[in-house]
DNA sequence: ACATTTAAACGACAATGTCATAATAATCAA
DNA sequence: TTGATTATTATGACATTGTCGTTTAAATGT
């Protein structure tokens, strides 16, 4: 029934972030989306490490761009969500989903 | 803005099922209703730890029931979510959810 | 008492989360 | 063309979470 491996909560958030940005996915763009929309503090260093992982086990896949017209600096490494990304990150959102189902009538949790 | 501890996806999972199986929630049954529900298998072991943790971290707090009028075994150890718990549950799902604002669009995760 | 049963509790290890620091590749200025 | 400066990747290290096999404890029937 699990087709596909378990993600971590973090892993889930970052693949939407690559999934939100998406054509223009590298590290601090990444960082932003977390920061801004999911509104939860990280370091770039964790953001990229987690895109590694996620990379190694076919979650994404890589590449770095052309260099920027600007001071300094190396080239940026983007990321793009894979069909199996794709898969893990609807699984993960059903697994969810059917747990949620009923408990908006829940008096300290209804969705607004 | 982060006033709560981040949740692991498993542990969020977990606090799910603790609240659905309100006032009945000891490791077999939360078992049951993640195999159920989520349709995630895992060993009692794993909840049993999990939910330990949880405990520790001030997000169930629990207690021993009474012996069963059955052959034999040790006495239940139910959970029951805290204030904490929930807030964290909350939090957790808001962040989810302001990732997924405008993905439903998305020509592979629409939510159905 | 003791065998049998049920469930908690423990121990161990892999995977994920987290960040500080180091290494690299780029541009500008002299 | 060399060196200072900078942006961003990449590494190392450690804490937390995920996972399960095994052991221990508490209950009941014989």
């Amino acid at each position: 029934m699990n087709s596909t491996e378990n993600l971590g909560g973090f892993q889930l958030l970052s693949l939407l972030a690559v999934i939100r940005r998406n054509g223009d996915a590298h590290p601090a763009r990444i960082q932003d989306e977390l920061e801004q929309i999911a509104r939860r503090t990280v370091t770039i260093s964790t953001v990229y490490v987690t895109m590694e992982r996620l990379r190694k086990k076919g979650m994404v896949r890589s590449w770095l761009g052309e260099p920027q017209p600007v001071r300094g600096g190396r080239r940026r490494r983007y990321y793009e969500i894979t069909d199996l990304g794709l898969r893990s990150v609807r699984e993960a959102r059903q697994e969810l989903d059917r747990m949620w189902v009923g408990l908006d009538s829940h008096p300290d949790l209804g969705r607004r």
